[in-house]
DNA sequence: GATAATTAATAAGCAAGCTAATTATATTGC
DNA sequence: GCAATATAATTAGCTTGCTTATTAATTATC
């Protein structure tokens, strides 16, 4: 299949929903989603945090951080705190509960990430995962962009109704 | 950063996702989303499929189609029709107001494939697709034995009880 | 020919992502 | 100081995708 033709299109969000579907299938039976195993990896990284920057490090919108935070805390997995210099801002830490999820939220990275590589060298995986990123780059600036043009046009219509 | 690495999991999750929220800017002009779009895309391909035949085609699950098809109906692209031999089935079939879509779909797509392979060559995007054309197999392979086993296992189960 | 199993579509309910609007708090500029 | 602006989080509402269960119709089996 040519790299242009338009079916081309459907594998990418095909690869990301049937990862998610295997990730979830593993995670499921301990209690958890594969976008909220995401939140507790950022949090094993850097506890801690606030919601918003959660929200930057997962380029997400801060409603579904929100949402997300506010399943993970129902389950007993962390805590939300208002911060004591500003009080907009709430801080998220992880639970004593959370802890042992590290290691089975690994192990089925791991599992998922061989399902993913099957038949592949090392160099034919590492030269796709090099490319994505150049992708994953291009579609940010690319949304980066539009929005830019987008504001732009909104705020000369603003001006231009005064 | 190395294929193995963890983050490498949100590549895949990431370039979906940004796609869709381009493809998604480009086509609400359009009073379309991308799923809706690829299920007219289907259309174009075929007329008059079932809603059973377009899930299989699109790798989705049948109530998620009917959706799709319920906004794409009450929008006027598309209308259902009992089948006549088969009560059971409605077949969905294009209205003329789609017809002029295909065009629109078609630049739009073209729009979101040019930024996500910019500064790549032909042949370093072509080797990419073909990677991930392996990788969808794998995990719609994975997927099937892992349903297979759980199939299996429910079935067991029911066994035991009886 | 009645019963059982399969199939197509729908209903209900949840998770996730998005946008737009709202609330509460901080910061900036005059 | 105070009004305008900016920021963090939430609310409400939409679309998509998933699972499980239900309804209606067809096909297979005894």
């Amino acid at each position: 299949m040519d790299y242009t033709d338009h079916r081309a299109g459907f594998i990418f969000a095909d690869i990301a929903r049937f990862r998610v579907r295997l990730f979830d299938r593993l995670l499921a039976p301990h209690g958890l989603t594969t976008s909220q195993a995401w939140v507790l990896a950022q949090l094993f990284i850097e506890d801690n945090l606030t919601q918003t920057e959660i929200a930057r490090r997962m380029d997400v919108g801060t409603v579904t951080i929100g949402g997300l935070i506010e399943r993970l805390e129902a389950r007993g997995f962390v805590q939300r705190k208002v911060d004591a210099v500003d009080r907009r801002v709430k801080r998220v830490s992880l639970k004593e509960e959370a802890k042992p999820i590290g290691r089975i939220m690994t192990e089925c990275g791991k599992q998922v990430n061989a399902a993913t590589f099957v038949g592949m060298s090392p160099q034919e995986a590492q030269s796709m995962m090099n490319s994505m990123l150049s992708v994953r780059e291009n579609l940010l600036i690319a949304l980066e962009d539009d929005l830019d043009f987008k504001n732009a046009t909104d705020i000369l219509l603003k001006n231009e109704q005064k």
